[in-house]
DNA sequence: GGTACTCAATCAAGTGATTGATTAACAGGA
DNA sequence: TCCTGTTAATCAATCACTTGATTGAGTACC
């Protein structure tokens, strides 16, 4: 059934993630209020009973939009750079990511209220919130033994503020303000980086 | 038409407070995606059609709704406890507002997310937060009036972070975590506070 | 008589999900 | 090579229900 790359029928995967970008962007725009299989297939370009094939409920959808989120979201958590710069790369590649990519942003947070009363949502970013915290303390440290930060820093409480000042860059009220930048630079600063 | 507060009906304040309420309970548990003016209107214990008598859309109930959460909000940022104290004495007490009141924090959460497509919820919003700011900025003034804190610290970027910082804490990835009371000592630390 | 408030019944539109029919591709046997 | 059966994917039509909003009648009070 499945013809080569150069004509239809898209392959069942390329598929699956048409639709799952497609109700992605409609939560981005109009929250999980505004979702609606009908539009999410219209904008896939397919019926409505395809995207019931491929997704045999609206929750099973929202689950796909979930791991496209997570999924793009911890490709960003990975450290490059120079080690004494990794922190503040790290620091300036999320807020880079929330800037370039708004709609993941109001994703993220449409997902952390959501997952407020639904556990499996809840579970998946836990579990992404405690890898971030992890890449987090990893980088403080490290960055503490190379004497660019104060041994004696806490990092398991800087860790935990980094995350909630960044976290709160997916709420528009926050990332659209100019302070933002501001509340960034003082972290950095007294990171002393 | 009104009779006394001990017989029905109730006042025409009261049965708007009534379905505000109802209304910000259900946003609170389950979302803009769960509010259903039906069910608003039973929980208040009237008739869908005495909720449009007294909101003529569900628009005007969400602002009401607004209106609400903004007044709860704000009466948290009025300052007390002795100058020096009062810096310290705010963190804490917006940290305990969203503790005992998770409704409010989940609230405050999807009305930021609606404000991306929202004007007037967004301008409700925009004015809170700068209120917010510079209630934060004039604390830290006086706290470093007082020598109570650096003299250098940039109050303008500090007051940014901490906005940042408690507004994460409306996101329930955030504020679910035990790792948000370490984020706010570190704060307070940095703070010297 | 006028006003404010109330509600049962209804409307019109929307919504997630299902069904049965159709088409295309593939595999295997003659 | 052709034919047949199977499988995967597709969709128009439909179902059953939900939802915001409206209407007309009734009641109480002034």
């Amino acid at each position: 059934m499945n013809s080569d790359a150069t004509s239809a029928p898209a392959s069942r995967e390329e598929r699956r993630d048409a639709l799952v970008l497609a109700a992605y962007n409609q939560i981005a725009e109009r929250g999980f209020e505004g979702l609606r299989t009908r539009e999410v297939a219209a904008e896939a370009g397919v019926n409505i009973a395809t995207l019931h094939y491929y997704f045999p409920t609206k929750e099973a959808l929202i689950r796909g939009v979930v791991e496209h989120a997570m999924r793009r979201f911890r490709s960003t958590l990975a450290p490059h750079g120079t080690p004494e710069a990794q922190l503040r790369n790290h620091l300036r590649a999320v807020r880079r990511l929330l800037q370039d990519e708004p709609q993941l942003g109001a994703v993220m947070g449409e997902l952390s209220l959501r997952s407020a009363r639904d556990p499996a949502i809840a579970h998946i970013m836990q579990d992404t919130n405690e890898a971030w915290h992890r890449t987090l303390r990893g980088l403080l440290r490290r960055a503490a033994a190379g004497g660019h930060l104060k041994p004696e820093l806490d990092s398991d409480a800087v860790a935990a503020l980094v995350v909630a000042a960044l976290t709160s860059m997916t709420l528009p009220t926050v990332s659209a303000s100019p302070r933002t930048d501001q509340a960034l630079r003082q972290l950095e600063r007294w990171l002393g980086i």
